[in-house]
DNA sequence: ATTAATTTGTTCGTATGTATC
DNA sequence: TGATACATACGAACAAATTAA
């Protein structure tokens, strides 16, 4: 649907905060960011993808709330800890 | 039968709602709006035709019955991505 | 300890669109 | 026709904790 490179399209059928989620979880599936390693703040994600704040934190609860990411208050949103898709590779 | 820049006429035989349709789809044809963007709002369209909300809304379920719009609840009518009518753009 | 920059947490206001009554 | 509800998006402001100088 979304892939790691693709922007926001605000016109289009999905949410943006839904291809927000689509986007950041294609990047991490693809290795941008690995496990236990924090994506880029919510402020950067900002300027990245030309999206309001609130616009970004509801595309990251998403991914919280499916347990893709987990938030470190005042420290960083991480990429948890894959059990499964653990990729072995180094 | 209607062409994209036909008016509704009230007291003619074909109901408002039909005629509408006929519009928007002759539109949609035109290419007014391209598959995956969406239409004037229900408001704009209430405006633009003279029409009540209603009517509006039922010209639009006949095409979404038709598969030529599809909506996104609390975000807007969009015109279906067509198969063969797929269109190249940039 | 101070100061400043960074980052998430929270709230308010405004606007737009469809959904429902 | 009109009013209300719900979901979404943007913008701004401030709080609180972390981090670095």
């Amino acid at each position: 649907m979304f892939g790691p490179d693709d922007l926001i399209d605000h016109d289009g059928p999905i949410t943006p905060y839904r291809q927000l989620a689509a986007i950041l979880k294609a990047r991490i599936a693809r290795g941008d960011w690995r496990p236990n390693r924090p994506i880029p703040s919510e402020a950067r994600l900002v300027q990245e993808y030309g999206l309001a704040r609130s616009t970004v934190r509801r595309g990251i609860a998403e991914l919280v709330a499916e347990g893709v990411l987990f938030v470190m208050p005042q420290r960083g949103t991480y990429v948890s800890p894959s059990d499964s898709t653990e990729g072995a590779e180094g």
